[in-house]
Parts: C-alpha cells; structure tokens; sequence
RNA sequence: GGAGAGAUGGCUGAGUGGUCGAAAGCGACGGUUUGCUAAACCGUUAUACGAGUUAAAUCGUAUCGGGGGUUCGAAUCCCCCUCUCUCCGCCA
C-alpha cells in the first residue's frame, strides 16, 4: 500500500511514477485524493460532535453523583439527538473510507528510481549471465521425453488424480525433487545465514492482502472449504508461494532494530489458480498448478534494503552455480514488474531441450509496500517507528529447475549425471534407464 | 464435536455503568544521591487518525481480542465471532 501522505503531498510524483508502470494507475490518484478530503472533513464534523457528547456526557456523571437528577435529564435531551446526527455522519465516513481503502488497496507499489523504463518484457534488461549453454554431440532431448523414457514424472497420472497441471513424480524422479528442497534448504541455511521455517500451507485472507496477492488477483488463488460449512471459519486458501504466510509471520507486531536484519528460508509448494491461462500453454513441467518452491524472505532497515536484495539475487544464483546450470539475471523493466515490488530481478535458467530461458527464481525488494499492508514496524536506535522492507525471492523453484537440470546434464546414452553436490542427497551420481 | 475458564498497556495484574487511556507492581528510559557497582529517591513511559506548527508544543477523536447492540455515557451490561487454556470425545 501507498503511503496516503505521500499520495498527498506528492501526487505529481505518486502519478509520474505509476504512470511508468503503463497500467493506467495514475488515474486513480485523483479520485483517491477527492476520497481523502472528503473523509478529513466529514472526520472533522463528526470528532467535533463527539467531542461536544464526552463534555456532556460528563457533566450528566457530575450531577449524577450530586443526585441533581433534574438538571441531569435536561441535559439527557440536550445531547439524546447528538447521537442520531453522529450515527449517520459515522456511517458516511465509513463509506468513504471503504472506497478510498479499496482504491488504494489496489494500486501497486512505485518503482524504484533505479529501474529500467519499459512496457514489456522485452526491454528487461540482461545484468549478467553465468555459464555457456550446454553443447551436445547428440540431439538433446527435452524433458518430457526424459522423464517418460526415466519414468520420472507420469503426467498422465497425475491428470487422472487431480487434472491437467498436476504432476505424479515416480521414482528417482520423486526423489531427486526431494533431494533439490533438501539441497536448496541447507545452502541457504548453512552458507547463507537464513533461518529455517516451515509454514502451514494453508493460510488465510490477512496473509494474501498483506503480502498484495489480495484484492487485485483473487481468483489466483485456490480457496478451501472445511466439509461442508464454513460459515464460521472464513475463507481459507492454497499459499501461492511461500512468501505469503512468512512474510505475514511479524505482522501487526513491533520488531526491535536488534533484531533485524532477518532472514527466513521455507520450502512449501506453491499453488497457482493461472485462470485465464487456460490449458495453461505449455507442456510438460513449465507451467504448472502446483510446484515445489524455496522461498527466501527478508526483513531489513530500509537503507538495507537494495544492498540485500543484491546479496539474495546472488544468493539464488549460487543454487544454479553449483548445479552447473548456465542462466543469466534479468531487471525487471518498470512496466514487467509485480504488484508489490519496487524493484525485481529475474534468474532465468538455459534450457537445452526448450531452447530458452525459464524463470526460476525473482527477487524483489518491496520496500515498505507490504509491511505498511500488514502493520509491520519496528523501531529504530533513534525511537522511530517505521515500516521495514520486506524483500521475497525464489530460492529456487523446482519444477524448472528440474527441467533443466534433465536437459543440461543429460547423456547420449539416456542417462543424467548427478552434479557432485547433489549426489549426498540423492545417494548416486548418476540416474541410469 | 461437547463442557468449562479466559483474552486489559512492553510484561504481570486490578478494575461490574460516570472526571478510566485505565490502579498497582515489574521492566525500560531520564535525573538526584554515591569512591565504583548495587540500592534508594524523583520523574517519564501506548498506538492510530485528524487539527495545528517551519518543526515542536498543544488540542480533538478512536482504541481494554474482533464486530454489532443498549445508554446522555460502556473495559464494565446484551448478542455474534475469533483465539488461548483445561477436561471429555474423535483422530494422524
């Protein structure tokens, strides 16, 4: 969520800055700004008259006590209509805050100043690339036709238990997934200094909104029921990434500025209504409903913050370092970016058998953006109290990074070499037909 | 799922209709005293929104788990919900 008070003062900026977004946010600024004093000055009459009951209020309470019980209804009737006029300028300012919290619940977040102008996707510039694409003596396979030929994924099945975009992994290819979390897990843990959490996977609507999942993409989201009635509970839903329930963990809290900054790694799946996507596009393991991720989370001081969102960028990367994948690090351009982020980099991962790159990991900085959403503060050595920046990274996701992990390392005989810091968790060097 | 108990400021905990934003204690912070430390003593110690100011000061409103209601007035009474604890049932 914007800051209303910069939206105030500094609407031309506020709007210049979304405008390079190129989803027409800035029109909304106007209307917000004609919500926010229409609500200042109905708050204005409304507090006045309030205040004019509390006086009167407390004089009934003095006489009262005196048992000048006479004095003391005349002034019942003097303030007995205050509370009509009061109920209804109330519920005006309820209305008009609803409208300006939906307005601004809804606009995304500024980009940074740092970040490339442009529409689409084909203006992100390329920051760096890692490696060279694999060469092959043969005609690489993609991996489809591995896992089939592997028996590592069984797509079919995994249609028949849940529909298209579900995956069944069988056999090595179930336990290579698991052996990627548990690698990914420790790297991040034990060389790059996050703390280790595990969410619930399923989590509830303060999580979404907090995060700014929610109100714009909600039929994204998979919602759950309990059985047949859920009247009580309110809706829950399916995490569509690990960032949601944990960068909620501090919400509504008042960290202190010795704690910070922290740093969270959790794996979970992750699923992804992708309506409007129907058939979802792709086959195979690209794009699916549901797929493993490691996410990374952090909470740091704002003038941290873009220092660490290069130090989780290079943290991501390490994972396809040591896997031998060769990717390259995109910036998102202004008008490619997420909701929430002011800033986002792409890892995307060279794929042998597709001939393309794929998005593996994206790492944005949101600044105050999402812990202004969730109420997060924490107070600095000086006594303020200010909005943190959240930053979220994929740390990696699975499902691609299984795809080219097949198709890079793959072998002329069929088989797929294990890369050495793997093979600990996978207890081979080697997956054999 | 059933029965009961509870939710108050950073923490513990008092408060069953009227100067209660809230006693007391602890903690924290500032000060005095002190050879140093400790102790003692004095003081300060919530958040949001709005008005105000160059900035403060200051003023107003709201907030005692959340929402609604009764009343001139609610931490306090009524209704609904959520969560926590105890016991029973069920269950991995």
């Amino acid at each position: 969520m914007l800051d209303i008070k910069l939206i105030r003062e500094q609407a031309d900026l506020v709007k210049q800055r979304l405008a390079s977004r190129g989803a027409g946010d800035e029109l909304r600024i106007d209307e917000v700004l004609r919500l926010d004093e229409q609500r200042r000055k109905l708050l204005g009459e409304v507090e006045e008259l309030k205040a004019l009951r509390n006086r009167v209020s407390k004089e009934i309470g003095i006489l009262m006590g005196r048992k000048e019980t006479a004095a003391a209804e005349a002034k019942k009737g003097e303030t007995r209509d205050i509370g009509e006029r009061i109920a209804a300028l109330d519920r005006q300012v309820a209305e008009v805050e609803s409208a300006r919290e939906a307005i601004l619940l809804r606009l995304p977040n500024l980009p940074h100043s740092s970040v490339a102008l442009g529409k689409t996707a084909e203006e992100n510039p390329v920051m760096r690339t890692w490696g060279d694409k694999a060469s092959f003596g043969f005609k690489p396979k993609d991996h489809v036709q591995i896992c089939n030929q592997l028996k590592l994924v069984d797509f079919e099945r995994g249609a028949k238990l849940s529909g298209s975009g579900f995956l069944l992994y069988t056999g090595w290819g179930a336990r290579l997934e698991r052996a990627l979390i548990q690698l990914l897990l420790d790297l991040h843990v034990r060389e790059h200094g996050y703390t280790e959490v595990s969410p619930p996977f399923i989590i509830n609507r303060d999580c979404m909104v907090g995060v700014g999942q929610f109100p714009k993409f909600e039929d994204q989201a998979y919602a759950v029921q309990e059985g047949k009635d859920t009247s009580t509970l309110g809706k829950l839903y399916l995490l569509p990434t690990a960032e949601a329930p944990v960068a909620n963990i501090h919400r509504e809290e008042m960290l202190n500025d010795t704690q910070l900054p922290i740093r969270y790694v959790a794996y979970s799946p992750c699923f992804r209504a992708e309506a409007g996507a129907a058939g979802l596009g792709t086959r195979g393991m690209i794009r699916v409903h549901q797929f493993d991720k490691v996410e990374l989370i952090k909470i740091v001081r704002p003038e941290e913050g873009f220092d660490e969102l290069e130090k989780m960028v290079a943290n991501a990367e390490k994972v396809l370092q040591i896997l031998g994948l060769h990717y390259r690090v995109i910036m998102l351009c202004t008008g490619d970016m997420g909701f929430a982020s002011a800033k986002t980099y792409d890892i995307e991962v060279w794929a042998p058998g597709q001939g393309t790159y794929l998005e593996v990991s994206s790492c944005s900085n949101c600044e105050e953006f999402q812990s202004r959403r969730m109420n997060l503060k924490f107070k600095t050595q000086s006594g303020d109290k200010i909005h943190p920046h959240l930053l979220n990274g994929s740390g990696t996701a699975l499902a691609r990074l299984f795809v080219a992990l097949l198709e890079t390392h793959q072998q002329e005989d069929g088989s797929i070499r294990i890369p050495a810091p793997l093979q600990p968790y996978l207890h081979t060097d080697r997956i054999v037909p």
